[in-house]
DNA sequence: GTTGGATTACGGTCACGATA
DNA sequence: TATCGTGACCGTAATCCAAC
């Protein structure tokens, strides 16, 4: 079984550049894949580092340049996400293989970069490794801490080669990092992808507590206290739900 | 069978910390 | 700066069970 290990950098929307895009259809476009293939071993057998043209978000958000360090300029002659994604997957191969991130965001981005571009998602693997969790899990981190990149490649005596923020690199040091805390514990996972926006509940409006309160002083014509505003919410809401009703 | 209290499961919200 | 995942917390609904 092979290990591709691999990071993603993102460009997303800019503020002062509004297009026609929903940002909840595409909030990151990817703007860099880099890439490496490591064998049963974990040695390196291949590496992968392309630039993406974007074409939604054309100009670069200042702060994903900042430290990215990647412009507008860089990336005009690259091909675009189609072209390059259909390079990475004959990069990844058809062997038996996991894809090892940090974090699962790069997973999800690329999946909802893939069905953006109406492309197949099909052929992109399911199997993964999320190292940053097993990292967190490593040192002992309480419930809820993630563990950073640059925290950990620290942590570990990883000598320092490149700045971080670099997909390649990133995806270096994250192989890196799993050579060390590698053991028998740690098994791929299934990823769903779930595109949370069409799974949020719209049902369910939020209270305007504000005014609701503001209408218990005018009818009182006093101040609420946070003993009574606690049962007056508590109350609406039993209301709401109609739970007495006879 | 009905009632009412206790417990459990589930889902929503929020804060925090991570990503680019 | 925008977005998302996670866990804690809270409230509601469902379920269980003892008492009658």
């Amino acid at each position: 079984m092979n290990y591709i290990f691999y990071d993603l950098e993102f460009n997303q929307n800019n503020i002062n550049t509004p297009n026609n895009i929903s940002i909840s259809q595409l909030p990151f476009e990817i703007i860099q894949i880099g890439a490496l293939k490591l064998n049963e071993s974990l040695e390196v057998i291949s590496t992968f580092n392309e630039f993406v043209r974007p074409t939604v978000y054309n100009d670069i958000n200042p702060y994903v340049e900042n430290i990215t360090k990647i412009t507008k300029d860089m990336l005009a002659k690259c091909d675009t996400f189609t072209i390059t994604y259909n390079r990475f997957i004959e990069f990844i191969g058809n062997e038996d293989l996991v894809l090892c991130v940090w974090g699962k965001a790069d997973l999800r981005e690329f999946i909802r970069n893939i069905k953006f571009n109406n492309l197949s998602t099909e052929i992109f693997p399911t199997k993964y490794i999320d190292v940053q969790k097993h990292t967190s899990k490593f040192f002992k981190l309480s419930k809820g801490t993630q563990i950073g990149l640059k925290t950990a490649v620290e942590l570990l005596n990883i000598e320092f080669q490149e700045n971080f923020h670099n997909a390649f690199y990133d995806a270096f040091y994250t192989a890196e990092v799993f050579k060390k805390i590698i053991n028998d514990n740690i098994v791929p996972e299934n990823y769903i992808y779930v595109n949370r926006n069409a799974t949020k509940n719209t049902y369910r409006n939020k209270i305007d507590t504000v005014s609701l309160f503001k209408q218990f002083n005018k009818m009182y014509n006093r101040e609420m206290s946070e003993e009574e505003k606690s049962i007056i919410k508590t109350a609406y809401n039993m209301g709401r739900t109609k739970q007495f009703m006879k």
